[in-house]
RNA sequence: GGCCCCCUGGUGUAAUGGCAGCACAAUAGCCUUUGGAGCUGUUGGUCCAGGUUCGAAUCCUGGGGGGGCUACCA
């Protein structure tokens, strides 16, 4: 079994057996403008992950070309999370700003090329005269200064001779793209601000599709992946560096789909308000969706780590459970955290049958046998004893397997108890002590055989620690934050109860002796550990990682979430051309010969509608099929081959660039026709000319794809075939009739291709009944 | 005259044109000194319509739906 890829593990793994690159470099590339999110840990876990896979390197670069958002301290945060994670980038630490001078002199190049132009409108003027999306864009008074000019500009523009937004430099591309990106993009402003690691050397900044493409080239980088909402930026990263002359091979961006997480936000601009109007207490506040969040909350980088590789890489937009992200975490920590009890809505327990002033240290492992771990702590049991409000119950709904009037139930590690009489509140009605008689057999929690409800966690009151929980939950109310009625925003969703504080938790005595950085499961409630900056020896303040799964509780009827929207998968890396029916049409309505050939091949050749409007869309694509036709003339067959099985091959490429042309396409399908060739052997025929070109009977001859359509050797195949899979044999005659195509696909393949599936078919109908 | 990208169970994803599989969730049971973990079973899917093909999730056409693009942000 293969294991399976994503579609850029498997366009590099392509790269790699083609021997197109010596060395497989990836970056990682942030803003130093805010922190690592979860979003920015599937990027991280790409780039650095087929680096790692294919043997390469994976740089981290700060793209750092806006001096006024950006900020050392979030280069030093997002490189601590970076290590956090378990992600390391060796000496190769790069900074855009670095190039910056590089990136200068490439642009006086342009300028001098006559590929970029100073433009002196204003901000306004430029953005009015680049059209919109369904209008042309047109030049502004600038567009066509002399070379000289713009150099001059260029220098003035560097040496500080204007104010802000005066001028900028644009690339000379053309103004009536249908891809905005295009229209002239602003490759340099001017902005009088101090960088934070150039400081005022520079009072001219490069944009984002300037910079980012030259910083890959610089590096070497063989594959930069973004996500999707750069695939029309594409296009100008591939025409920055076919301008500048960066020769194959050379970087080139591949896309793939942002993570979404139900229940949060992950834009940068939604997390900054969220940090700059307090709704959180800081970036890594634990109900945060950061890297130093999840890290301060207690999660363990391993669970981002293969939570990453459980969202898989795609095209399509997707949201993911939040589900997935807590099975990860949970799965992390079963097996290491050490068990506990703690109690986090104490209600008083009295053992009666317990002697006063008596104390008994227990023996309790830290973990249940499955985890297969060593190690155990002594537990206090007194007379007094606290359990949670929640497990005992005056009035029990079916399927309650805890404490109750007249039920037993057993104190983990401790004794089986039984219900004896319990105090409520007058007031409020609320229990406020329950009674109950211990049996001394069942020490150690043994129930000696009889049916007992359950088992409840407990601390000893005289003994327990106090200690301040702090339990999170979703930030949000809904999965989709962003989706807001009209007139208001995403804060309209933020849960109330995202956090809640216990300030009066009581915990076991052996917290007090865990080493530092410990994560805790507190038996049937959830994994803890204590805040790195709130918790100190003195007062415990442990933070809940996550929640237990909870079937008792889900069953009581927590409504599962109902989901979003979701979208989709792959790169090509050249871009095809897209003709739709409208542009066929127009395409006729201006060229006469087109259209009248559309109609002869109708009336004359006998095709149908759609046949002949897919074949006259162009003068290219309609030469190619008469070229064909010339050779072969069986006008439906060439017809349905330059339609059906062309396009996959061609893969974008002009028709007049194939390393074969339409003669060898039509002897190709007269042999299919006359019965030489079964069309799968054709079609690797094809791919073959495709690749490489050649004469297809010699090709069909190398690679022994001559069809074999003789009864008798081809029950050769089949037998051989049904020998080999006894047991798909016996499904299929069980009924599952599915598998015919499976057996097929056998048979050609022992036959090397060349067995005649038709016939193949019939035989293997009759032999299997 | 907008251009580009995407559509597989509830969710996230796999499937050289040949057995629609996996994970999470759900559900039933087993096991259990955690209503945890684990194990076993079950439910449920190729957006629609045509076409090509012995055979289509996959190729072609049309339609439907979702997303991105009109910063001197990245």
């Amino acid at each position: 079994m293969q294991p399976s890829r994503d579609f850029i593990t498997a366009l590099v793994e392509r790269h790699v057996a083609e021997g197109r690159y010596t060395e497989i470099v990836t970056r990682f590339p942030p803003e130093p403008n805010g922190f690592l999110h979860i979003g920015h840990v599937k990027a991280i876990a790409l780039n650095f992950g087929i680096a790692a896979k294919f043997g390469g390197r994976c740089h981290l670069r700060f793209d750092d070309t806006n001096p006024e958002t950006e900020d050392e301290s979030f280069v030093r945060a997002i490189q601590e999370d970076l290590h956090w994670l378990g992600y390391d980038w060796g000496e190769h630490l790069y900074f855009a700003a670095d190039y910056f001078e590089r990136m200068y002199g490439i642009a006086e190049e342009l300028v001098r090329k006559g590929k970029a132009y100073v433009d002196s409108a204003t901000e306004e003027e430029i953005r009015e005269a680049r059209g919109s999306l369904t209008e042309p864009g047109r030049a502004t008074a600038y567009r066509d200064r002399e070379v000289a000019e713009n150099l001059d500009l260029l220098r003035r523009m560097r040496a500080g001779e204007f104010e802000d937004g005066e001028h900028v430099l644009r690339a000379k591309i053309d103004l009536v793209s249908p891809n905005m990106v295009m229209r002239d993009p602003v490759l340099y402003r001017i902005r009088h601000a101090r960088h934070y690691r150039t400081g005022d050397e520079w009072c001219i900044y490069p944009m984002y599709d300037y910079a980012h493409c030259l910083g890959d080239a610089f590096e070497g980088v063989s594959h930069s992946f973004c996500t999707l909402e750069f695939e029309n930026n594409r296009e100008i990263y591939e025409w920055v560096l076919e301008a500048v002359g960066f020769e194959e091979p050379r970087t080139h961006q591949y896309e793939f789909a942002r993570l979404n997480l139900d229940y949060t936000v992950l834009s940068k601009r939604k997390l900054v308000r969220l940090v700059r109007e307090g709704r959180v207490s800081g970036w890594d506040d634990p109900r945060m969706p950061t890297v130093a969040a999840f890290r301060r909350r207690g999660v363990p980088a391993e669970a981002l780590r293969s939570f990453s590789g459980m969202v898989g890489v795609t095209k399509a937009e997707a949201r993911v459970d939040v589900e997935k992200l807590e099975y990860a975490i949970r799965d992390a920590l079963n097996g290491v955290a050490p068990r506990v009890m703690g109690v986090l809505r104490p209600l008083r327990l009295i053992v009666t049958t317990w002697p006063e002033g008596s104390e008994e240290w227990l023996d309790a492992p830290s973990f249940p046998p499955d985890v297969g771990k060593e190690g155990s702590r002594k537990v206090p049991f007194a007379r007094e004893l606290l359990i949670e409000q929640d497990d005992f119950l005056v009035e029990p709904p079916e399927g309650y397997r805890r404490l109750a009037p007249g039920r037993e139930v057993r104190l983990r590690y401790g004794y089986v108890v039984r219900y004896d009489s319990h105090d409520v509140d007058p007031a409020t009605g609320e229990v406020t002590v329950v009674r109950v008689t211990h049996d001394p057999a069942s020490r150690g929690g043994d129930a000696k055989g009889r049916p007992v409800a359950g088992t409840i966690h407990w601390v000893s009151s005289g003994h327990a620690l106090p200690a301040e929980l702090r339990l999170y939950d979703r930030l949000f109310n809904v999965p989709d934050p962003s989706d807001v009625p009209e007139g208001t925003d995403f804060t309209v969703h933020l849960n109330d109860e995202s956090l809640v504080v216990i300030g009066d938790a009581r915990v076991e005595p052996s917290l007090a002796d865990a080493p530092s950085g410990t994560r805790w499961q507190f038996e049937r409630t959830g994994y803890f550990w204590p805040d790195p900056v709130d918790s100190s020896p003195e007062r415990l303040v442990l933070n809940r990682v996550v929640t237990l799964r909870d079937r008792w509780t889900r069953k009581e009827g927590t409504p599962r979430a109902e989901k979003g929207a979701s979208l989709a998968a792959l790169t090509p890396v050249g871009p095809g051309p897209d003709r739709g029916r409208g542009e066929r049409d127009a395409a006729r309505a201006h060229d006469p010969d087109l259209a009248s050939r559309m109609a002869s091949y109708r009336e004359a050749l006998g095709l149908g509608e759609g046949e002949a409007d897919l074949l006259t869309g162009d003068r290219a694509t309609s030469a190619f099929f008469e070229g064909a036709l010339e050779v072969h003339q069986q006008a439906k067959s060439v017809a349905a081959w330059v339609i059906n099985e062309l396009p996959r091959e061609v893969r974008g490429r002009p028709l007049t660039e194939l390393p074969f042309g339409p003669d060898e396409l039509g002897r190709l399908v007269g042999l299919v026709d006359e019965g030489a060739v079964s069309r799968v052997a054709a079609k690797k025929v094809l791919a073959e000319l495709a690749d490489r070109g050649g004469d297809p009977e010699v090709i069909l001859d190398r690679m022994g794809l001559r069809q074999v359509a003789d009864r008798g050797a081809v029950f050769v195949h089949v037998e051989k075939v049904l020998s080999n899979w006894p047991a798909k044999v016996e499904e299929y005659q069980a009924g599952k009739r599915g598998l015919l195509g499976f057996f097929v696909g056998q048979v050609v393949r022992e036959s090397g291709g060349g067995a005649d599936p038709k016939v193949a078919k019939a035989i293997l109908e009759e032999r299997l009944g």
